[in-house]
RNA sequence: GCCGGGGUGGCGGAAUGGUAGACGCAGCGGUCUCAAAAACCGCCGGGGGCAACCCCGUGGGGGUUCGACUCCCCCCUCCGGCACCA
């Protein structure tokens, strides 16, 4: 090669190339879909949510793994779908617009108009925009709006009291996904227990069928994991005990092992349990009111010498002995029924709390010593009447049974899984289509009365009385009830942002509709969800959310399938700076844009996608980016140069056939480090051929072909340098014949006892017996074996012969 | 504590149970240049040897196998998630 590009090449500037190419792209609308399309393949991207801060590389990272797999499918011919929008409600955008002074309505118009056009558009994704969605758009709210009607027409959303988490640093409720150890997932304060009115979503509805479908579901292993254990299904039994001394007639308990019942020793209710005070002895009201005052906030570590005597005692239903009463915060007032029977020789935290509090612990399972520490495995039952000597597997049934018979509990599968409380007391949502009536309760906004728009109010900020900021804007409040006129007030609370990106993609197909959320044929035409990838930290919120909302509107009869996305890939985190996820507070962020600006968005893309595989993420290095910039300076000289118009070489035509072959199956497995590896050593052969003054069109243009899912730019324009119509992005996949991949001649090796010792050539297939012979035949062998017979030969035909002395 | 995923050159990483280290970064040597940068070519796990070559090597220890980075058991360690769920 010569050391600088011949006269007739001009210099690659790559960010003028992305410049021109979107620009082309945008006016010939290439990335249009043909939503009437023969072959619709839907490739979803989760959509960002434009708070304050640009998108950073690990955004970047995420939609180009996305995009080079659906620019993949659309060369391989599908009518790919692969529409983005914007996530701009919640409380992320309105923190941050109190924190600057702003309205978030004039923020978040802005960080959208930045982020589409400054940094996607910048990054060459093949996105179709006119099917883009804005959350905080009232042509979009609107039906977020009916949706939540849908539920609540289904008896699916429901108005209740309740315990519930408080931010108080938010200064709203939270659901329990967004409670990580105790704490507010955004802002990190201990998260309060507060008794309020609340909207919840009936999540647990489908508890059972979202378990089971996950099965059949083609998912990342591990994301499928994260669900299973949050839906948290548990077996066992429910019990009821007759109570005296206090107002309650009798409390039910659940337990997973209702064969260790005759070791209960006492009852413990939850210290948050909301009836707590009906529990109560007679004498004891004061006390335990005292009590409860002086328990410190909700915390992630239990205190098992926390504790009281409530001073009323519970009857054992098998045997009729009384068990007191006792109140601590180890329980939890929100799990099961919010009380447990405590069996402190069987469970490791009623040992502890019966150690701390001197009471009895009974051993009635065999197998461990209850006075040294809890035998929580199986054995053989005992000090439990007729059921001594029963294994405690069969106890658990028998003990169901003999409660059965005498009313006094029954089987019971309890689930971990809640019901999503959505109502917020904040400004920057969509309002409940609600309004609550003195006669009928709350009643449902008439469809046709939709979008009920978001009211401009003094003072957004949050008010910290358990009202949403809404309640201030009179006028909008204060409304008469659509089924009877009378004065009502109109619901002041908006609705979780997980609602609005639970059903987003169900929306994409329809945007095209003013007068109804979703399309019939649209959306029969594109759901479910091809392929969806997105981050992991998204298993148990929106992946929960969108499957449960998919689910009930199928059963509504509005969506086709139940079950939102029939592939789902969890790509790997990219790291920077040492381990853990980037974060403004680590210091570890890294701006796309400069690198875009310098390199173009080519090269960011390649390096992304190189530097690790993309289901395992990888660490962020600047110098990385050097290697695909001198990569895509070869590409550009070299398939330039390329003046041969020959096409039967073998060795040439193998090469290119192996190649097609290794980036299809590195697409298709979302490995595309391994895939850009190949097409290294393709552009090194071409480069090769160039200066044999050889190389060949034909390799030219395949080189252009693989590498466009990942070069968008420099590829189209070399593809128009070529000479050849229209859009590389459009034109047909290369074919791969795996007969003209193949090898006609292979290097064997030759080991003795399993140690490498000589290698020779042969013809592929060379049958096993001529193998042997051959490897013996190697004179390098015959020093090995120096004379030493041989016991066994293992032939592997076109890989290895081991010979065993 | 429980669950999941890892541990391979100086670094990021490759490797259907069959020649460990592809590809890239960094480094070293060379070509070009007055010089430097860029580009291009070569070398690049450790140890030994003048050399042909030899020995060791995929977190540690066992095992299965003709043959183990790959499969099985135990341990160490890192990352991520969940964490009083009765």
């Amino acid at each position: 090669m010569t050391n600088s590009p011949p006269p007739h090449l001009d210099r690659l500037d790559l960010p003028a190339l992305d410049e021109k190419w979107q620009r082309i792209w945008a006016e010939r609308q290439t990335y249009r879909t043909d939503m009437d399309g023969k072959r619709p393949f839907y490739c979803l991207m989760m959509f960002p949510y434009p708070s304050a801060q640009k998108l950073h590389i690990g955004n970047a990272y995420a939609f180009t793994g996305v995009d080079v797999y659906g620019r993949y499918r659309r060369q391989r011919g599908d009518d790919v779908f692969e529409p983005l929008g914007f996530d701009a409600f919640g409380i992320h955008s309105e923190n941050y617009a109190i924190k600057v002074g702003e309205h978030p309505a004039v923020l978040t118009a802005r960080n959208v108009e930045y982020f589409r056009e400054k940094q996607l558009k910048r990054l060459g994704l093949g996105v179709d925009w006119s099917h883009e969605v804005d959350t905080t758009d009232p042509r979009y709210y609107r039906w977020t709006q009916w949706v939540f009607l849908q539920l609540f027409k289904a008896g699916l959303a429901e108005h209740r009291q309740g315990p519930v988490n408080w931010c108080p640093s938010c200064l709203t409720v939270l659901a329990d996904e967004q409670v990580v150890g105790g704490r507010c997932e955004r802002c990190g304060s201990v998260v309060e227990t507060r008794f309020l009115k609340q909207w919840f979503i009936k999540t647990t509805h489908y508890a059972q069928e979202m378990l089971d479908a996950l099965e059949t579901l083609d998912w990342s292993e591990r994301t499928k994991l994260a669900q299973r254990n949050w839906i948290g299904r548990s077996e066992g039994a429910l019990i009821d005990f007759r109570l005296d001394g206090c107002a309650r007639p009798s409390v039910t308990v659940f337990t997973t092992r209702p064969d260790t019942l005759y070791g209960a020793t006492f009852l413990v209710i939850g210290a948050d349990n909301p009836h707590l005070d009906e529990f109560v002895g007679a004498g004891h009201r004061e006390s335990v009111a005292a009590w409860r005052r002086g328990l410190p906030p909700t915390d992630a570590e239990p205190d098992f010498a926390v504790g009281i005597d409530l001073g009323s005692t519970a009857v054992h239903p098998l045997t009729g002995a009384d068990l007191p009463v006792w109140a601590a915060p180890y329980v939890l007032g929100s799990y099961g029924t919010g009380a447990i029977m405590a069996v402190p020789g069987h469970d490791e935290r009623d040992w502890q709390f019966a150690r701390a509090h001197r009471l009895p612990i009974v051993e009635v399972i065999t197998g461990g010593d209850v006075e040294r520490e809890p035998w929580t495995g199986e054995g053989s039952m005992v000090n439990s009447g007729a059921l001594d000597g029963t294994p405690s597997q069969d106890g658990r049934r028998r003990v169901v049974e003999m409660l059965e018979a005498r009313h006094a509990g029954r089987f019971h599968v309890q689930f971990r899984l809640r019901d999503w409380i959505i109502s917020r007391q904040r400004y920057w949502g969509p309002p409940l289509p609600i309004i609550h009536c003195p006669v009928h309760g709350p009643v449902g906004v008439p469809e046709a009365d939709l979008p009920v728009l978001l009211p401009e109010v003094k003072d957004f900020r949050p008010l910290g009385t358990g009202v949403s900021p809404l309640a201030q804007a009179a006028d909008w409040v204060n409304v008469p009830c659509p089924i009877c006129g009378e004065p009502s007030r109109r619901e002041t609370d908006v609705n979780d942002n997980f609602l609005d990106s639970g059903w987003y993609f169900m929306r994409y197909p329809s945007t095209d509709f003013d007068d109804r959320a979703l399309d019939h044929d649209r959306t029969w035409r594109w759901l479910p969800v091809d392929m969806y990838i997105g981050g992991h930290e998204h298993a148990v919120l929106h992946l929960m959310y969108s499957r449960f909302l998919m689910r009930a509107l199928c059963d509504l009869g509005w969506v086709p399938v139940p079950e939102p996305y029939r592939r789902f890939r969890a790509h790997g985190l990219l790291t920077f700076g040492g381990r853990g996820k980037m974060s403004k507070s680590k210091g570890n962020v890294i701006n796309p844009d400069d690198y875009m600006a310098r390199f173009g968005a080519d090269t960011l893309r390649l390096y992304l996608m190189f530097l690790g595989p993309y289901l395992e993420g990888g660490e962020w290095n600047d110098d990385g980016m050097k290697g695909q910039s001198r990569f895509l300076e070869r590409v550009w000289r070299c398939v330039q140069l390329c003046d041969s118009d020959e096409s039967g070489d073998g060795e040439r035509e193998r090469r290119r056939h192996r190649t097609i072959a290794a980036v299809e199956r590195s697409i298709e497995e979302l490995h595309y480090n391994t895939g850009i590896s190949a097409l290294h050593e393709l552009q090194r052969g071409i480069d090769g051929d160039v200066a044999a003054g050889r190389g060949r069109r034909i390799d030219a243009r395949t080189l252009v072909q693989l590498l466009a899912p990942f070069a968008p730019h420099i590829t189209e324009e070399l593809w128009e340098r070529l000479g050849e119509a229209g859009s590389v992005h459009l034109a047909p996949w290369p074919q791969h014949d795996p007969d003209l991949a193949a090898e006609p001649r292979v290097t064997i090796a030759v080991q003795v006892n399993g140690k490498l010792r000589a290698t020779f050539d042969c013809d592929a297939g060379t049958p096993a017996e001529e193998l042997s012979r051959l490897a013996l035949a190697q004179p390098r062998v015959q020093e090995f074996l120096a004379g030493r017979g041989v016991r066994k030969i293992i032939p592997v035909v076109d890989r290895v012969v081991n010979l065993v002395v």
